[in-house]
This record gives structure tokens, C-alpha cells and sequence, in this order.
DNA sequence: TGTACATCAGTGAACGCGCGTTCACTGATGTAC
DNA sequence: TGTACATCAGTGAACGCGCGTTCACTGATGTAC
């Protein structure tokens, strides 16, 4: 153990859930993948024993699952973040598109767990539609819209436009985690903007 | 073990090298990740105990990574399969397309093996350019040029136009994989449909 | 045709390891009188 | 103000397990004489 912790207060105990939540996404930054991130090292950096990680969470899945929501949520933070007071809402998809590559290339190991992983999505939570993440896709959905509405896109199904757009992005993402050396990702930004570029000018009227 | 396997003759010890291979892919296609088929599974599935894998193979790494090359291998015989005589160079894009997500939804383990782990490729055959899948890829180039040979596309770098063809196209098969009861995967083929043609448009001349 | 011997495919038992999880416990903290 | 007691955050040791891998061996197969 690093540096042995403090107990908490009487009724303080969800001070150590937090560390155990932050120790848990440090080390699955650092050390790549969640079969690496065992209770003990997680129950080590936090600077308690094994054991106390139970006190907060019923098993490593639940933890694990905890961590994912946290950086869905950090992800739409960071898309929403970019995006700025943008108006025109195909600068809007393409600052989106930036956005979410950025962020899935700079926390490859949460990208990977969040949509690389198996399990990703707890069976319970998609069968009531509650999938994480889903905020974030509705929210590319309204952005379709709003490029049909602009008269920039052809009408169509913004769900269905908004999946294929997704798709690129979720494609390109992806490869230059799993693939960084592959040569043409030497330009990376380039390569999103060549992405979207091409996908508007097909989805254009 | 299940049964137990007949020694092979003198000199005919290959044999059961090619049988590790094939009981190995199968597990893999069965039990679905790398991790969870464990070198005395192997063992089991072929019939003899786990310290004869090692008359074969130097480790399991290397085990693993001769499967993934003939799975590349198969990738590839599978595209160039239903690419049929087809001489049109965009319908020839779509039905690589088509095959290439195909492939991937039927064989998910060994595409997540191929294109979604850690580790996937040897940084020895990296360094040398000898990327396994390479070939395909470079098969993809030739077709996006003769797109553009033929008026079809824009002229413009084939190998970044392949490489943004290949990105929508891998996005569309990894999420099937890991997301499979998203709401818009219901029609598959339609989706696959969809994307090229709107990338087949973006690109048009 | 028979026998001694080298070869080599495969075995059986064990190694050390790290894992998730459990369970009986300790001891600091707060509360009641 | 002091003391007994309940609470609860966390500990220490151990559980059983499956893993990759090693190592001395066995015994069938082929070969030389």
C-alpha cells in the first residue's frame, strides 16, 4: 500500500466511494485495460485494504459499470464543451465529430471500456432504452435535424443519419486506438474533417 | 478431456499443430474472448494435455497470433468472394463493403481478436509495414482508384479516401458487435446500404 | 527375422502467481446516561 | 465530566480457483545391425 489512508468519520464512509470511483479511472488511464485493474491495485492506490472496497460497492462489475457512466458523461461534457456558441449546425456536427474523436483518442482505455469492451452495456439498462450515452446520441440526432431543417441536408431519418454518422466517427475513433500506427493517421484532425467532409457532401441537398 | 487423441506418428507431429489452430479458433467463435480461452481449454478440445501445446507453439501469444492471421486470411477470401465478376468499380466497393461487415458479424470474436484488441498487431510486423490485412487494404486502395479512373469519384489520394471508406466501414461492424440491440441495427444490411451510398456520394465527381 | 537402441510425441505432477471474494475481528468514533 | 456502550469504517488472514509454464518422465515408433 502506497501510503496507508485515514479512516473516515462516523457517517463518512462515502468519502472513500469517490476515491475508489477516481483511483479506479487513474489506473485504468494508466494501466490500459480493465482486466488489468485488479481490487487489490485499485484497493492499493486508494491506500486501504481489499476488503474495505466492498463496503461501497457489491462486486468489481458494479464498479467497474459506476466508472463507464461517470465518462459517458464526461464525454458529452467535452462534445458539448466544443461546441461553444456555434449556430450553423453543420459547424455544429463537424466540431461535435473533433470533439468526440479528441476525447476517445485521449482516454483510449475509457473508450474502450465505454464501447470497445464486451458487456459495455448492462442488459437491464438496454432493454429499458436507458442505454449511457444515449443523451449523447439524441443530442446528434437533434443536430441532423437541424441540418435537414437548414435545408443543408436532404429530409430523411435523422435516427437513421445520425447512426451512420456515428458510425464514421465511432470507426475512425476506434482504429486510431487500436491501429495509432497505420500511416495515414499521421494527420489525424485532417482525417475527421476529410470524414465529416465527405459524409455532409453526401448527405447534402 | 473429451477424448483422448492417438499419438501421431513419427514426423507427422504437424498434425496436431494444425489441430491446436483449428480447436483454438473454435473456442474463440464459442467462448468469445481471447482471455477466456485458456491454454488447457485448447488442450482439452484437441484431446491431449496442456504441456503438448508447447511441443508447438513458444507461448500462448504466439498461439493466438497465428490464429488472427489466418483469420485476416479468411477476411480477405471472403470479400474477394462476393466481390464475384462484378466490373463496376462502386458496385464492387459496396459489395466489399457488405462483405467486410458481414464477416465481421458472423465471426465477432475473431474480428474483435483482429481489429479491436490490445496487442492486435506485432510491433515487429508494424515496424516493416508488414501489416497483417494489409493486402486487403491495399486491395480497397486499387478499387477507390479505379473509382476515380473512371469518373466515378473525384481524383484525389486514394490511400486517405480508403482510409475514410475503411473507418465508416469498421465504425458500422465494431458497433454491431459491441452495441447489437441498438435501435437502428434492426436493418443491417439497409445501414451498410446506407453508409456507402452516402459516402459514394460525398465523394462523387 | 530378431533385437538393441535412438528418437520424439506426448504425459503427469507440480511451480508460483494473482485473482475476486469471505469472514471473523478490531479499534476509533460518537452517544447516552 | 466521566464512563459504558453501540456503531461502523476498515483490517488481516484466508478461501478456492484457474492461469501459463516447466520439468523429469514414459512409451510408442522407427531404424541399424
Amino acid at each position: 500500500m502506497t501510503v496507508p489512508r485515514r479512516r473516515a468519520r462516523r457517517g463518512s464512509g462515502d468519502l472513500l466511494r469517490q476515491d475508489i470511483l477516481d483511483a479506479t479511472e487513474a489506473l485504468l488511464v494508466r494501466s490500459g485495460d480493465e482486466s488489468a485493474v485488479s481490487i487489490r491495485a485499485i484497493a492499493d492506490a486508494v491506500g486501504v485494504t481489499a476488503p474495505a472496497i466492498y463496503l461501497h460497492f457489491a462486486d468489481k462489475d458494479e464498479l467497474i459499470r459506476q466508472v463507464c457512466q461517470v465518462q459517458f458523461g464526461k464525454l458529452d461534457a467535452a462534445v458539448e464543451e466544443l461546441l461553444g456558441d456555434v449556430q450553423d449546425p453543420l459547424e455544429q456536427l463537424r466540431r461535435r465529430g473533433q470533439a468526440y474523436v479528441n476525447f476517445g483518442v485521449a482516454h483510449p482505455e475509457h473508450y474502450r471500456i465505454m464501447l470497445m469492451g464486451k458487456d459495455c452495456f448492462d442488459e437491464v439498462d438496454l432493454e429499458a432504452g436507458r442505454m449511457p450515452g444515449m443523451a449523447s446520441f439524441r443530442a446528434l440526432v437533434d443536430n441532423v435535424q437541424a441540418c435537414m431543417d437548414a435545408g443543408t441536408f436532404t429530409a430523411d431519418d435523422p435516427f437513421l443519419v445520425a447512426t451512420v454518422l456515428w458510425a464514421g466517427v465511432h470507426g475512425l475513433t476506434s482504429l486510431r486506438i487500436t491501429v495509432p500506427a497505420f500511416p495515414t493517421f499521421a494527420d489525424a484532425d485532417g482525417l475527421v474533417d476529410r470524414l465529416l467532409g465527405t459524409m455532409a457532401r453526401g448527405l447534402a441537398r
